[in-house]
DNA sequence: CTGAAAGCGCTTACAG
DNA sequence: CTGAAAGCGCTTACAG
């Protein structure tokens, strides 16, 4: 018995779709139709290799499959730092999408801020491995676009609107200025505002649409809408927000609220007052935006975005995407205003 | 010249190594030693072919390298969930070290509960696809550990803990017991434990080693350390955290200190004693582990561990494993305890 | 130091 | 409904 078993010729690789066809005896066109269900293969033929198949434990090599295709069945995932909440919030669940399509997602981390400037996108790393890629929170430059398209598969940003591309976020302006009004609706009159960095090569940025919303808001309702009532910061931590809160108070001591452009420096502006001895949604009222996980245990008041939706609805719009090139789609889903102890009526000083 | 130009067979893929070798008037086969930096190409040669290469931009096709070499050159990364903070952490920082390396990130979410009992790995989702894995927080059955032996890849466990795999994590049981020993210092003898789950199918769980941290240390000083004084929940997220401290309070209402079994569960913690009017920090102190970013905006105290060194280290570990086939290595790295306004000393009753 | 050729394991017109 | 064969674009013994 082991010496007949021995003559065979094992093959480290495993099962190959030759072996499938020849335990049929049928060619191995016939074996790979039957496996991915193509038209044209008789039904009894088709169970036969269906079963012979799963008794050998056949699984196709993807890297083969790739190269006679030029599909690879994978999804490329640009963003900044997956450390971060809402990028990991948003991968989470587009991976659990492109996962239930049959789709593998390809993470690259492309960081937002190395010393001034950011590390240029290059496509070449992502040439022919990816089927569609998906962006968050990143703006490309026209030379960056160029590298974009030259990969020939569809793309969805998220977060960041970057015209002639197929997007899904929120309304960055309106959602700032909805929670702008509901401060003001407390009767505060001296509002700060932490934002991101903001700068004119990217006014799509929803850092400077939500600054815009907090700013036009201010105005409309005449109130104080000055620069130095605004404190930037490069990354939106809560580490970054915390010394712009300290800035802003020492610059500001007549602020009774403080919108946040993000949660996590939220966070970082709460543990700033209350160091000082003020009482959170008392003395200061804060207010985030994102909707972060961990903003109930704050008691943090937030505008909330619907972080996994927007994961799926970018896998989803990705998906389609690959069998149908359509036009550029835009995808725009509504945020929710969270109350929370955080925010209280304005002082009566 | 247009009329030149449209009587030459432009192919939509790209330059490929073929065009590369007419160019330069050599095989394939030098012009592929030579990009790869294999030793026997002339340096006139070689230089000549980088140039072309180069001029013509060309870049090899990932998938046909993958097919004839057998290399795919990515690594597979398997966690429960990219949006929670310790494992957004560990992959961001092992997909820098891949990136450095010329690897690429091949992420896998695998749930850990759905329902009961959690989804199983099926390691043919892999085959053929990654050249190394990385499992971060999972415990692998008999049945599973199998599936991934079949995958003919190195493999390295991060946090928790696999027999006769790589591993990279902390002392677990000794940074509970630390902390631990730092709240009795501190004049506590009534303090409780939020866990995660526990069962005896996985003694080496990190939750269960933590566990085991604070019931020794405990005993060791005569303390209570009855199970009435743990609270589990299935996922230490802050809300899971908020629900169990309002159980154990309830029921142990002597209790002066928590020891939470991750930073999250601590921060719902702080939240769920803040609404029953007390002060933490002085009625009821709390302690967690993981040294999460946002901690300190908490006042947490905590024992932090080196989270981005821990994915770094598992990535150096997973390519050193990819060329030389070693032992089994085990990496423990250490813990620090960092102080916060969250604990305080025993209230004087 | 270099090349001709087989081979990696699939898919896809094309022909029947 | 099915098969023979070319082709995807590389790498790798093997031979010189």
């Amino acid at each position: 018995m082991l010496g007949i078993g021995s003559t065979l010729i094992i093959r480290f690789m495993g099962i190959r779709i030759e072996d499938v066809a020849q335990a049929t005896h049928v060619s191995t066109a016939t074996v790979s139709r039957a496996l991915r269900n193509l038209p044209g293969v008789g039904p009894t033929t088709k169970k036969r290799i269906l079963e012979t198949a799963e008794a050998l434990g056949y699984i196709p090599s993807p890297t083969a499959a790739s190269l006679a295709s030029g599909h690879t069945h994978s999804i490329g995932l640009v963003q900044p730092d997956m450390s971060r909440w809402f990028f990991g919030k948003i991968l989470e669940s587009a991976e659990n999408t492109f996962r239930k399509a049959g789709y593998d997602a390809l993470v690259y981390s492309l960081p937002d801020y190395l010393g001034p400037v950011r590390q240029r996108f290059n496509a070449n790393v992502l040439r022919g491995k990816i089927d569609a890629l998906v962006v968050l929170s990143l703006f490309f430059d026209p030379s960056e676009e160029e590298q974009l398209r030259s990969l020939k598969v569809p793309v969805v940003f998220v977060s960041v609107e970057q015209p002639g591309f197929n997007y899904v976020g929120i309304n960055d302006e309106e959602t700032a200025a909805r929670a702008c009004r509901h401060l003001i609706t407390l009767g505060h009159k001296h509002i700060g505002h932490l934002s991101g960095q903001t700068n004119d090569k990217c006014p799509v940025a929803p850092t400077q649409r939500r600054r815009n919303g907090w700013h036009n808001t201010m105005q409309r309702f005449h109130l104080d809408s000055s620069d130095d009532l605004v404190e930037a910061v490069t990354i939106m931590t809560a580490s970054n927000g915390y010394i712009a809160t300290q800035r802003l108070l020492d610059r500001r001591p007549d602020i009774t609220a403080i919108l946040a452009s993000s949660d996590e420096m939220a966070m970082g502006a709460i543990q700033a007052i209350k160091e000082r001895g003020l009482r959170v949604g008392h003395d200061i009222s804060v207010m985030g935006i994102d909707g972060h996980d961990l903003s109930p245990s704050f008691g943090l008041a937030t505008m909330a975005q619907p972080v996994s939706q927007e994961g799926t609805k970018a896998a989803q719009l990705a998906l389609a995407s690959i069998t149908n090139q359509t036009e550029p789609k835009t995808i725009v889903l509504p945020t929710t205003l969270v109350e929370g102890p955080s925010i209280g009526p304005a002082p009566t000083s």
